[in-house]
RNA sequence: GUGGCCGUAGCUCAGCUGGUAGAGCCCCUGACUGUGACUCAGGUUGUCGUGGGUUCGAGCCCCAUCGGCCACCCCA
């Protein structure tokens, strides 16, 4: 029989690895806490049409990397590539956003076909923040004040920087478009070919098109900013300077238009040049035609999302993993001879009634004095208790797993007291 | 989707111009040590990614396929 291997792209985050995993989730989740956002949670199956109308049918995302396939009864179904439109979707269909403000997040895979690489995967975790029913630029200054903390926090802040642009209100990007459009269609044919196709529904994506000969036909085009209304080019402003006080350094990129057709008005990226080719770990901007453009109310959104690989890669490579993460052990019980086994796994019980944050690991499987005490080292565990002999003992050693080599003789009924004295029981409270 | 490099024991790798496989680490056993050590003695492990082909014979050549890494592209 050939071996089942795990489908390409999409990874095992094997023992060893799930430290870095939970403690950033868990910098995350205190930070969100710390923002009074609430998370939220949806399917990682949709319809595909949510993500047809919300991501754009000409993007790449839509055209060539969704998961999509039948289900049974012949809808068509896609595994999220993103989790926005989900999250606009389940917030519009349950009352979220009528008459009031939300400020959310939500955490879990998202599914891209795309040729795995370092840092981009078939499947691969995003941390979202999404915020709906805000207009001003208070909440783009507030979420990008978020995530430089969650730089900060996380130890990375100097290998990131921010790019930023502004597309303008939706009437201001439409009219844009189309002068930009206009212009272009004079220099059609040398225009490189995804830059001609983009001409037709996806124009602003050309701006940040590769293609040499495309850029030099840019330059002599309408300019971004030039039609962007005064009021919108003001509320940047106002952002730019916030953020300045804010001590956040950024970037102006008049070319930043991502690849996500739904935004309007402030964009922006993150990105590293730590990871190789994926220079982006984080990215989004205001969105304010997204829920109509589904179905729903006119609701102004605002969110970014990060990829959470692509930060432990980061925090990997810097070696920014605050040391400690990884002990999962603090006692290590070991059980020499069949007698005493019994005993072990009652005492461990007892043990950890009394101090339940005590991570306590029982010897099982049997094994010689050298090779368990071995173990016990090997596990991290700062004490160990040795269990020896016959039958049911009535004295236990208790071993500092240290250098020093410390051991004391216990009685059973004191073990507790003896180790509330090595520990400090603070700690597992 | 395109291109380059790669795929040999749990891990890191060696394997000359094709003659059916090794090293180190790890692990286990024993000896010495009342003991995570050191030293010594011994031991386990592989359908050489998979499927075909060429050949008397392939880990080494050819084709296909799966997977990994890197770049393009795209994006988180």
């Amino acid at each position: 029989m050939a071996k089942i291997q795990a489908i390409r792209g999409m990874n095992d985050v094997l023992p060893t690895q799930t430290p870095a995993w939970h403690y950033l989730e868990q910098v995350m989740r205190d930070l969100l806490a710390a923002y009074a956002y609430q998370e939220i949670r949806f399917p990682v199956v949709e319809q595909t049409q949510l993500f047809k109308r919300s991501i754009g049918e000409v993007t790449d995302i839509v055209e060539k990397e969704m998961y999509t396939f039948e289900d049974r009864n012949g809808d068509s179904l896609s595994l999220r590539p993103e989790g926005t439109a989900c999250c606009v979707r389940a917030a519009e269909q349950h009352g979220l956003l009528y008459n009031q403000t939300q400020k959310l997040w939500y955490m879990g895979p998202m599914y891209r076909h795309e040729r795995p690489q370092k840092g981009r995967y078939r499947q691969f975790y995003q941390m979202g923040v999404e915020a709906f029913g805000m207009s001003g630029i208070d909440i783009e200054a507030e979420m990008l004040m978020l995530s430089q903390d969650l730089w900060q926090r996380l130890g990375i802040a100097d290998v990131l920087t921010l790019e930023i642009n502004n597309l303008g209100n939706p009437e201001d990007r439409k009219r844009y478009g189309e002068t930009l459009k206009e212009y272009l269609l004079d220099h059609r044919e040398a225009l490189d070919e995804d830059s001609q196709r983009r001409l037709e529904k996806n124009v602003l994506r050309i701006l940040d098109s590769k293609s040499p000969q495309t850029q030099e036909i840019l330059k002599q085009a309408p300019q971004l900013p030039d039609h962007i209304s005064a009021d919108s080019a003001a509320g940047f402003q106002q952002l730019l300077e916030i953020l300045t006080q804010a001590g956040i350094p950024y970037q102006v990129n008049n070319s930043l238009v991502r690849g996500l057709d739904y935004y309007n008005g402030v964009v922006f990226e993150w990105t590293t040049d730590k990871l190789g080719a994926q220079s982006a770990v984080c990215s989004g901007g205001r969105y304010d035609g997204l829920s109509k453009q589904l179905g729903g109310t006119a609701t102004p959104g605002v969110g970014f999302a990060l990829g959470m690989e692509r930060m432990i890669l980061l925090l990997e490579e810097l070696d920014r993993l605050p040391v400690g993460i990884s002990r999962t052990v603090d006692l290590y019980i070991c059980v020499i001879g069949e007698g005493v086994r019994q005993q072990a796994l009652i005492l461990a019980g007892e043990i950890r009634r009394k101090i339940p944050a005590l991570r306590v690991l029982t010897h099982c499987g049997g094994g010689k004095y050298n090779s368990q005490l071995k173990k016990a080292f090997a596990s991290g565990a700062q004490c160990a208790l040795i269990l020896e002999g016959e039958a049911a003992q009535t004295e236990i050693k208790l071993r500092v797993l240290d250098d020093s080599g410390e051991t004391s003789t216990v009685g059973v009924e004191s073990a507790f007291d003896s180790l509330s004295g090595l520990f400090d029981l603070e700690q597992f409270d």
